[in-house]
DNA sequence: AAAAATCTGTTGCGTATGCAACAAAAATAT
DNA sequence: ATATTTTTGTTGCATACGCAACAGATTTTT
């Protein structure tokens, strides 16, 4: 498999040819898609992030979904929705492509060499979607606090290979991530450091332990 | 896009051609595989169902994933893992398409068309994976027991388009699903029904309101 | 450089929920 | 048909965690 920044240049370079693709620039703030009655189309975010939130009837909101380089979203992945409205907000400026679901299993008339890369290149995106989405039920499917932020850390310890981290967003985001209570949070990372477990420093964090 | 029918039909028809795929079948209660260092192999439950089961250090038992017809599973879709020990147990009797993760990408000299429609199928299959979890991720999202369970009737109801749902599986392994505490959740059940949310006779539950 | 907005850490309080234990019911195995 | 295992419902207890509120730090906007 190639790497992230191949596919990343890929997907940017990619022109509209033998079927229809969109290009869109946001602002922060904007919205960029919502999820309802499109369900044909499919979104990718070139640059920026941004975040798939739900208001439920209570007008509550939460994050439910954080998005970022390469990442593919887009109502075709998600359940069809019944209760609560889905939008997905740029949290930073977004470049986002567009292209419908229905592209990737049609065969165009020419059997183009792009459609054929394009398909398979949304596809390794689709299988990192899938990967990402089981490290966070991973996560989610922990019993408390203390284990889901250990279990984090750890994740991201084994991929930078080190036992000092830096979190990849603002703590609060972490809390959303995680699906915990911001404070709640803040206060067990205190209980881990008081109790040797962990250092911090800002948003590094080094695991003391092992 | 192709019925589940379909689908199910076309990979049990599979036999090797171009490359290798092997069917197995498991005993209830066999380990189908592990997720450990097998970063290659892709799965497909064709027949039974099977959970993913995380042990802890603490020896702690969680089902993190639950497989039935159809569902593609493999330590491919995984976060390499660190701690905790996956495995994935046969619930049932089950029979199981394996074949390598490669295969989806390497295209076969033939260029055959059976290696088309196959990489074809999986990435639906995949797809639908994708639903599936961010479906479970929506439901691990909501902040109590009482919402956890109400989503999860609603999203059955509007699948069935009535009122009236039958749980597809036992209420011990509902509770793993949304993970919460069985016994809390049965208490959650007790206060739904007193409060006329809701009437259950066994696994058959109908939703009172809207 | 000042003003506004967001993020972070802390704390008190109430309660939702995890845990343990048990008995009855249901399902499965012998 | 009987025995064994699994599932279900209930309840008491303890506590982890959500919630609200606030102040200081940090970041972003103007």
């Amino acid at each position: 498999m190639q790497s992230e920044e191949e596919i990343s240049n890929f997907l940017k370079s990619i022109e509209t040819r033998c079927f229809k693709t969109t290009k869109r620039s946001f602002f922060k703030g904007e919205t960029i898609t919502t999820y309802l009655e499109k369900r044909n189309q499919l979104c990718i975010l070139l640059t920026g992030e941004a975040d798939l939130i739900r208001y439920d009837f209570n007008g509550n909101k939460t994050i439910i979904g954080q998005f970022s380089n390469n990442s593919i979203f887009g109502e075709a992945l998600y359940p069809a929705n019944t209760n609560n409205e889905l939008f997905v907000l740029a949290k930073t400026n977004c470049d986002v492509l567009f292209f419908s679901y229905d592209n990737l299993w049609i065969k165009c008339k020419q059997n183009c060499s792009f459609h054929k890369e394009f398909s398979e290149q949304i596809n390794k995106l689709i299988i990192s979607q899938v990967v990402e989405l089981n490290t966070r039920i991973e996560l989610l499917t922990k019993k408390n606090i203390r284990d889901k932020l250990l279990s984090y850390f750890d994740i991201l310890s084994s991929k930078k290979l080190s036992k000092t981290i830096s979190i990849p967003f603002t703590f609060t985001d972490l809390a959303d991530y995680l699906s915990v209570d911001r404070s709640a949070m803040t206060r067990e990372l205190s209980h881990l450091i008081e109790e040797g477990f962990i250092e911090k420093k800002g948003k590094k964090i080094t695991l003391l332990y092992e």
